[in-house]
RNA sequence: GAUCUCGCUACGGUUGGC
């Protein structure tokens, strides 16, 4: 079975599902390994459904099949999921627990991770770089400088989480001392500072190290762009995003929300259509550029369209309709969205809530706002 | 021996303030 599990990985990697699956029956003993081949593989082809029907029918799983599954949910943003079965894993491995603290850090439930991380009997590395991250991402830099300071082999990842902690602290200043104090870099550090930099509107200096940067990646295009796009100079960034090597979707997303900043719907929606893969971003940016002038029907066209759908852009349809006085259908896309097992956030709230207000619903905003706390477990207040 | 390979930077959601 060996060699029935290596022609599936092949099939897997390759995209091949319908050959995976052939081959899956074919087989004439399936073990383990081949269902977490399996259900990595309909993960990265975006069937979460078909990779957690697997995943439920497994006689038995093992560390890897749990992690598989933690980190599919994961990178969907299901906080919820991904945490219901860590919670019912049997044992954790490093992976599994640093997998967990990062998400859980990422939508900023701190204590629940701080549990996690007290609580390991090894960490490594990793498990440090992404406490230090959760705590500047909630503003506890001194904890962030203690933590930091503790770790014991600083690679340049860990290294770059204190720089990027910094920034976001609004630390600008600090975060480069900081770079200059590393004792190497590679572009992930050179691109946070120089966002930094964008972001407080030094587009001289963000500028200045783009030019010095010995290494460009196109994340470094991207941050000049958005830059100069924040900044109103329009025209700045077509010019850069003209020079690029070459456009990926991240720098079609930026450029669409450039455009829609500045008041071109026509020319964002140029740009979207002529994305060959569209992600969550693209068709979240657009929606939201269609909402602000009227195109409720536009926007969620975009929406339907959308191969799958997180929390954001949930939120982002609500809004759309909520904001254009559809409060009836923006309550309805509110139930869809907790029927497919999407929870919403304080933002959703409010967005409900605001959409409410502008309807002089005050008595269906009360039950909302009741809802928040008994069922949702979010302080309004 | 085959399968997860987890950490850092970029783009998307709500309201309000100057």
């Amino acid at each position: 079975s060996l060699a029935w599990n290596t022609m599936l990985t092949a099939y897997a990697q390759g995209g091949d599902m319908l050959s995976a699956t052939i081959l899956l029956q074919k087989m004439p003993h399936r073990d383990l390994v081949s269902s977490n081949i399996i259900i990595q593989a309909f993960a990265s082809n975006g069937c979460l459904d078909e990779s957690t029907s697997v995943f439920l029918t497994m006689p038995q799983k093992n560390v890897i099949t749990w992690n598989t599954m933690i980190t599919v949910y994961a990178q969907r943003g299901d906080t919820q999921k991904a945490k219901i079965l860590f919670d019912r894993m049997p044992q954790w491995d490093i992976l599994s627990s640093n997998a967990m603290i990062q998400v859980l850090a990422h939508a900023g439930r701190i204590t629940e991770s701080k549990i996690i991380f007290e609580s390991m009997p090894e960490t490594n590395v990793a498990t440090w770089t992404c406490v230090i991250s959760a705590n500047a991402g909630v503003g506890n830099l001194e904890e962030m400088w203690r933590l930091f300071s503790l770790v014991e082999q600083k690679d340049i990842v860990c290294w770059n989480a204190l720089v990027g902690g910094l920034v976001t602290a609004m630390q600008t200043f600090k975060a480069k001392e900081a770079l200059d104090r590393m004792p190497s870099w590679n572009v992930v550090a050179w691109n946070t500072v120089m966002s930094a930099y964008a972001r407080d509107g030094y587009l001289t200096d963000a500028k200045r190290m783009f030019l010095s940067m010995p290494f460009r990646d196109h994340l470094a295009w991207c941050v000049l762009l958005t830059g100069y796009g924040e900044c109103g100079e329009l025209l700045n960034s077509i010019q850069a995003f003209n020079r690029m090597p070459l456009h990926d979707v991240v720098s079609w997303n930026v450029m669409i929300s450039v455009y829609a900043l500045n008041g071109c719907l026509v020319q964002a929606k140029s740009i979207f259509d002529r994305i060959l893969e569209h992600n969550l971003s693209s068709c979240t940016t657009m929606m939201v550029a269609f909402s602000v002038n009227g195109h409720v029907s536009c926007a969620r066209e975009v929406f339907e369209n959308m191969p799958w759908k997180d929390q954001r852009s949930w939120t982002a349809l609500i809004a759309v309709l909520a904001r254009n006085g559809h409060m009836q259908d923006a309550i309805n896309a509110f139930q869809a969205m907790n029927l497919e097992g999407i929870s919403p956030d304080e933002i959703t709230f409010i967005a409900i809530l605001s959409g409410c207000s502008h309807a002089g619903k005050i008595i269906g905003a009360r039950e909302h706002f009741l809802l928040i706390q008994s069922d949702f477990g979010i302080d309004p207040i």
